[in-house]
DNA sequence: TAAATAGTGTCTATAAGACACTATTCT
DNA sequence: AGAATAGTGTCTTATAGACACTATTTA
């Protein structure tokens, strides 16, 4: 952008802004995926200080000439090297003293990789990435990102039951009925019936059978695709 | 993509978070009130460069000792003389250009104003503050402050619609149903069946009748208060 | 033929929507 | 007595939940 080159500085101080102390602000990410039939979090060990060793959410400075967004997805293909999976801005984050370095604001955004995408790449400053089950979390992660996993936690919880088909961002292309109940049951925490789950799918519109069938040392499952549609939300 | 050649490493290397070019962060306040049977939003006219004489939405820098919150609820008593209303974070904007003096990231709060507070101190810094029905909305607001009060709009119906103790904060302590039924209809933008409505109510279990009532040309009707509660949301 | 998982329907309870008249107060 | 608003119940439809057996494949 044009500002970037040449007047920032002079027009700040014109316009006063400047006069302000300025926060460094970042964007951590909240990425979910489905493990060995439990929910897992993306972690990354700290290799300095501050909380140099502390499990820490995945993240990173925001740059003056990228949307929020765009950060967001630059950061989790760092990490990762993941790109175009879904991403949501969750909420910001900044009470003082949440940075002991310096003043630092961060928004925090959820990302939702399917269950068949879980290569990682090492990090270029990520000193290790690692999957976590959220349910045997170590209580301490670093700075507030125990707060903000638990915030994003519960808002995927709210998203997934209001918005149906959030869930697709969780499966691989093709699935059986049982896998994606099996999803359902694990971001709801509490086990469904089976005919009532396909009898409720069916009104939703949601998923549309294939041709193929996946096999196993039993009766062979259908496996369904999601309708590509055109609208969803309230 | 040129920030591809500063990398995260060299951040790491020396814990120098203040190599980073920081943005400019501020809290951007949509506070909604019923006047007139209507839905307003706060706007003041900015008397400076950029958008001179444009409407805005009120809102100020975030100072390094607060919390967003806190920072969010000051703006508004700068703005407004009210404090301890409902205020509630709403996304955050960041895209680059959006403030043509320099890198401005905002956090856009939400607030809601009860029908019988609508004295408007006058600003410290707002030049003029005014209501505005958010239905026939000058189509130029200051910034990006169009798109995030759309937002904001289309989050505050989301929210009514999921937590019905929401509406207490727009209302005043004591209040006639049919009133109350305004409301709904005002931010619903439909009608609602009176019996329908009345129906519902009772099983939330939102509101309880005092031994008031409010009489005008007709038949006085019963004056309601809202249940003070232990807990709601999902 | 046993093990393993896929797939399928009915009945009940609860919630939401359509719909119209009587009651009370003031002027 | 007329104007104005308050207040009240039934029936219908849609949605959600409880609940158990048969079907098909592999080893």
């Amino acid at each position: 952008m044009v500002y970037n080159n040449i007047t920032m500085t002079d027009l700040a101080a014109e316009y006063d802004v400047s006069k302000y102390e300025r926060p460094s602000v970042t964007v951590d990410i909240v990425l979910f995926t489905i493990r060995e039939r439990r929910l897992n979090v993306l972690l990354v060990r700290r290799g300095q200080w501050p909380f140099e060793g502390h499990l820490a959410l995945p993240g990173g400075f925001v740059r003056p000439a990228e949307t929020l967004d765009e950060a967001a997805g630059r950061e989790l293909e760092e990490e990762t090297g993941v790109a175009g999976i879904f991403l949501e801005q969750l909420r910001s984050f900044g009470d003082p003293g949440r940075d002991p370095r310096t003043w630092v604001i961060t928004i925090a955004y959820t990302a939702l990789l399917p269950s068949d995408k879980h290569v990682l790449r090492a990090g270029t400053d990520a000193a290790e990435a690692i999957w976590h089950a959220v349910e045997d979390m170590p209580s301490e992660l670093a700075f507030d990102h125990t707060m903000i996993l638990n915030y994003a936690l519960l808002e995927l919880r709210r998203r997934v039951l209001s918005d149906s088909s959030l869930i697709k961002n969780l499966l691989p292309q093709r699935f059986t009925l049982t896998r994606l109940q099996e999803v359902y049951e694990i971001l709801l925490g509490r086990a469904l019936d089976k005919r009532n789950f396909r009898k409720w799918l069916q009104s939703e519109n949601l998923v549309q059978a294939t041709t193929e069938e996946e096999r196993g040392s039993h009766r062979p499952a259908r496996l369904y695709e999601f309708v590509l549609e055109s609208a969803s939300r309230l």
